[in-house]
DNA sequence: TTTGTATTTACGGGTTTCCGTAAGGAAATG
DNA sequence: CATTTCCTTACGGAAACCCGTAAATACAAA
């Protein structure tokens, strides 16, 4: 079983609980992060003593407070783990259901498993963890219903989630346009820009802009 | 200290920290349920029975599953607690940081404690349990910013929130005006709407509608 | 009733979205 | 090299917005 890990949660109350999973399945030594950024530095910290983790398990979303923070969310951190100890085995555990967010964890941060925490999560960690080490991939918790055949939402790719964001943030087309112009994200013609919310719209039934980003708030794109 | 207590909540990860809590405080019944509706249940069997609950512990957001449920949230719950024993002492117990959705709590559904799950939530909750034993009123874990006298959203009213929910499902404002006017809403004419949209995003600082309905859905407003 | 005030509605022009059409350019095919 | 195809960009008119001002209405006080 695995050797070191690390648990990267903020709730206190849910910590508690993946600890002491832990502890039943005899690890023999567990830290616990509240901070993603905290999370980073026990990482590289563990590397240069040439005592690495073998698993860490993180939450996807942080609260944030008075604590000024680099990394703000599981994303982040998983991110910063790949570039610096991407061998890592990973695992996600977290309130969040929507498939199109869980498919990017395992094919842009390369995860190893997903939890969803629900009614019987615990139990679910626990086979996740098992099977991690074991070598199986593409772990997902059984009371995650979609698969990752179905092609909804997997043709929303980062460009669109920009524009997205952009939009969310009360940017008219033409700053999009010079936005991504200066970020050199192509295309950037406020005409390409337009057909593609123009797609969007279409794909999510959406009347309008503004209906569109109701929408995309409710799939959790932004 | 209380004798009889009910968690509801529905995430076993964090159930299993709040049920510890309660053990350490010595409550000699301690009952947990994963379903609102069962809650309820619960208590009225309690009170039939004549060994009626002294407190419950409840989360706001129960995520639905296959099962049908009546009662779908925190709210709902206490809502019906309220009505068959309204002298049940109530604590929610939730991830929930918005002042307003709060203060609506304490104020129309009376209850009696706030603890906002957080990096260090099972020290407050403790302290929320037995400062609820002692009599104390309107206890809100301390890191909370906001205070009981702000007056922050207060004057966000209904009237706003109708114009901003049929906003984020892609009406115009025409389409508003006249739906205003089969509802009977006043005022209804387009301009007196678009004057009203007007307040909300300079109130909220939004450049335009879109941005206006990002900003509602992050504060839950819609 | 009259006056004053505040709220609601109407109006207008400038900006942005919305949506179709078409021009320009790059890559692929033959 | 010519042709096709696809993608990007440009353009233009109608609709919806944004924002200020002015008229109409409602309502309370004198």
């Amino acid at each position: 079983m695995f050797k070191k890990v690390l648990v990267a949660e903020d709730l206190d109350s849910i910590s508690i609980a993946v600890i002491q999973v832990l502890e039943d399945l005899k690890i023999p030594t567990i830290h616990h992060v509240k901070y993603c950024d905290d999370g980073l530095l026990r990482i590289k910290k563990a590397l240069v003593e040439n005592a690495p983790y073998d698993l860490v398990i993180s939450d996807l979303s942080f609260k944030s407070d008075h604590r000024k923070t680099v990394l703000s969310s599981g994303e982040d951190l998983i991110e910063a783990i790949n570039a610096v100890q991407p061998s890592l085995k990973k695992i996600v555990f977290s309130i969040e259901d929507k498939s199109y967010r869980i498919k990017s964890l395992f094919n842009d941060l390369n995860i190893n498993a997903y939890v969803s925490k629900g009614r019987n999560s615990i139990n679910e960690l626990r086979k996740a963890i098992e099977g991690t080490f074991k070598g199986e991939e593409k772990i997902l918790s059984s009371d995650l219903s979609f698969s990752f055949n179905d092609k909804t939402l997997i043709e929303i790719e980062s460009y669109d989630i920009s524009i997205l964001k952009l939009l969310a943030q009360g940017y008219i087309l033409e700053n999009i346009a010079s936005e991504f112009k200066s970020s050199s994200i192509t295309p950037n013609g406020t005409s390409s820009i337009e057909k593609r919310i123009n797609k969007l719209k279409i794909y999510f039934k959406a009347n309008n802009n503004v209906h569109l980003i109701a929408i995309a708030k409710d799939f959790g794109l932004v």
